[in-house]
DNA sequence: CAGCTGACAGATTTCAACATCTGTCAGCTG
DNA sequence: CAGCTGACAGATGTTGAAATCTGTCAGCTG
């Protein structure tokens, strides 16, 4: 690694910043130890992102658009019963939280301390994740498949039933035994609902 | 008042604990406080409750005791429909949280120190709550109107369902504009998923 | 002269001495 | 002698001074 050849741009900075943030949480992780990793003054990060907020900010919206991506492979797969892909759909949701819950728990608690900020990247997130849920299920009521409600309305319903199972604040609660059957049986209870009467 | 004529009973150390607890808060509120409230000495309050904990517990446990009554009513009034029930008993559940979050925050957020210790109070009464709804949810499949499913099931799939709208974790969304609808929509579409395919 | 540096003011965090609290218990009191 | 007291040890919380961090900017450098 040569970390002063190359000019430094925000793409580094962000690499630099989510290796700090995994080795001190965000707790402890500062601007100077990022400029530091970087081999820079904490003042040349500073010319990138106004404040350690908007830094902490871009890691996390880098880190949730990843999240994003995977899950829109899912969306947009229209060869798949509009059924089949909701219930995937949820499914990909909780792994993923789940899985970064436990693999990457200081990029996590980051992301837990940009909810409760409330942040916009979040709200954000949020919005784009109810687009995909309302996109698969406008799908089902075009198709017939689902009852012929309101998208928007039914997908935030939805994901918000299904907080439990993708809300940071739960994480704790996605390792137990019985965490599995109940998401099934609340995505079960979900589908009946949304399914249209006996064609 | 002549606290130092009557003799000491749990009873009146709940109810000076609940006293210093909603003046003080779950932070700041010490057992010497309560003492102090009785005109005791410490020692003695340790004579009926073994440890803080156990006295903090017992208030919460008084607290949400008090709120099961409320519910049981809904509960037990079979004269109505089971599905105006169980709407009637998630919307008295929501407003009976929202109320003592507004009225009450420092006996909420004792209340809330307990759910985040996985204290066993918050445990029996969860696990009260969902007998509760249980029993409704097997009322309404007895009845028929109500499909077959397993009614403990689905009874702990519509609470985690409604967390949003009783999980003290939330209690900061419970009072924006649009949260009476969203709570609506969702339970809408949990009893979509509930009823019986049409007769 | 674009981009970086490093000194700086004010905000925040750390740390250690100090104060208070929890939980126990020997002995006092009614 | 049942029930209460108050002194005590160890745990926890408070406080304020010192250290570190954030965010700015005048000036250096390639």
């Amino acid at each position: 690694m040569s970390p002063t050849t190359e000019t430094l741009t925000a793409e580094r900075i962000l690499e630099a910043t989510e290796e700090v943030l995994r080795r001190h949480g965000p707790a402890k992780a500062t601007v100077v130890d990022v400029a530091r990793a970087l081999g820079v003054s904490h003042g040349s990060v500073y010319r990138h992102f106004r404040t350690k907020a908007a830094l902490r900010a871009a890691v996390t919206k880098r880190w949730l658009d990843r999240m994003f991506e995977t899950l829109d492979v899912i969306t947009a797969d229209e060869s798949r019963a509009p059924e089949t892909r909701l219930r995937d759909w949820l499914a990909a949701l909780f792994e993923a939280k789940r899985r970064k819950a436990g693999d990457d728990p200081e990029l996590f608690a980051t992301y837990m301390v940009l909810t409760r900020e409330s942040s916009e990247v979040v709200d954000e997130h949020l919005a784009d994740l109810t687009g995909q849920l309302t996109r698969i299920i406008e799908a089902g009521v075009a198709s017939g498949d689902f009852a012929a409600l309101d998208p928007r309305t039914v997908a935030v319903a939805v994901f918000h039933a299904t907080g439990r199972f993708h809300d940071p604040g739960y994480s704790r609660l996605w390792e137990r035994p019985g965490a599995r059957e109940d998401f099934t049986a609340l995505v079960d209870l979900l589908l009946r609902g949304l399914r249209a009467p006996a064609a």
